[in-house]
DNA sequence: GTGATTGGGAACTAAAAAGTTCCTAATTCA
DNA sequence: TGAATTAGGAACTTTTTAGTTCCCAATCAC
């Protein structure tokens, strides 16, 4: 998962794989079918994990809406100043080339489905949020943009104006 | 360009670039040093075809501001309901691998910062905005974020919300 | 018209990638 | 303990993709 995290799935090479699983090709093609196949494990393991991680924050219930929003997207800012510039698995393979497989595709899909309704119930916990799939929708995108953007060599003083103006917008 | 567009640097091969140019190897290398170059020169036509597009949209003084905006939002939702699913060169190759490599990361960050500059002055130019800055840092990853959506299975409908929530704030 | 220059293309080579085979060593189970 | 199963790996083959060569025909200069 790291390695295709780090490369995305069409600039990832066997070799890259094998140096880090610290395997060699006999035993990877003995454990899965092909790279695809690994591949798809490997965005299953994100969606349970990083996707997972991220909708529990917007779902706690012990926190006030609009704050699990704002904690979401503090995780952004936070990781960029640290020097971590992976950004998402998810949000780069929607981009990719790859996404537009057959077998990929439902998976990023039903992954960026469960981010939207994260959010959508984040701002229904919230006071007087007039229309919270949209807003929703809205957050799904600045939330895609942003990793994407994470992962450039943009500044990361720009993202948190980003996440600066996004906060701004939820305070009101 | 087009060839590019729609399949991203890493996985357009030498043999789409053939057929969708309509030459054969030998004239494409002798036109072009070899493919990078020749994505390169794609990027740059790109940035002044589209790129500059939007930033004229952004920057007409003869449009009120925020009407600038409500407007290359609206060019987004125009063409995925009539079925374009290309998305914007620009922000597919700002997420992936190609991205990183030293030649291709300076352009795309001065096509996006181009893009930043267009936001900043549509806001500038419209009456009680506080911080164009920052708001323009949240319409850029807004942008970003629609338009490697628009590249995926998600609805019509879902990229229209999005822009109804942007027109919304917009509004305010 | 003839000799030089240029654009185009068929057929090649080179390199890199994915995927396979088969052998060895460890572990398991009777 | 000894046969059977399994994990790991070195060394292959195959496929794909990038890049080159060289020839031909059209155009251009004089």
């Amino acid at each position: 998962m790291a390695v295709f995290w780090e490369h995305g799935y069409d600039a990832t090479t066997t070799d890259q794989l094998l140096e880090g699983m610290k395997l060699t090709r006999g035993s990877l093609y003995k454990a899965f079918d092909d790279k695809k196949a690994l591949f798809l494990r490997a965005l299953d393991l994100y969606d349970a994990q990083e996707v997972g991680k991220a909708v529990e924050i917007l779902s706690d219930p012990s926190v006030e809406g609009r704050e699990r929003i704002r904690s979401l997207f503090r995780s952004i800012t936070d990781a960029v100043d640290s020097g971590n510039r992976m950004g998402c698995l998810l949000c780069s393979t929607l981009s990719g080339a790859a996404a537009q497989e057959a077998d990929i595709s439902p998976r990023t899909l039903a992954s960026a489905e469960k981010l939207h309704i994260g959010f959508e119930t984040a701002l229904c916990d919230s006071d007087g949020v007039e229309f919270p799939t949209e807003y929703a929708r809205l957050l799904m995108a600045q939330y895609v943009g942003l990793r994407v953007l994470s992962r450039t060599g943009i500044s990361s003083g720009a993202i948190r104006e980003s996440v600066d103006a996004v906060n701004a917008l939820l305070h009101r």
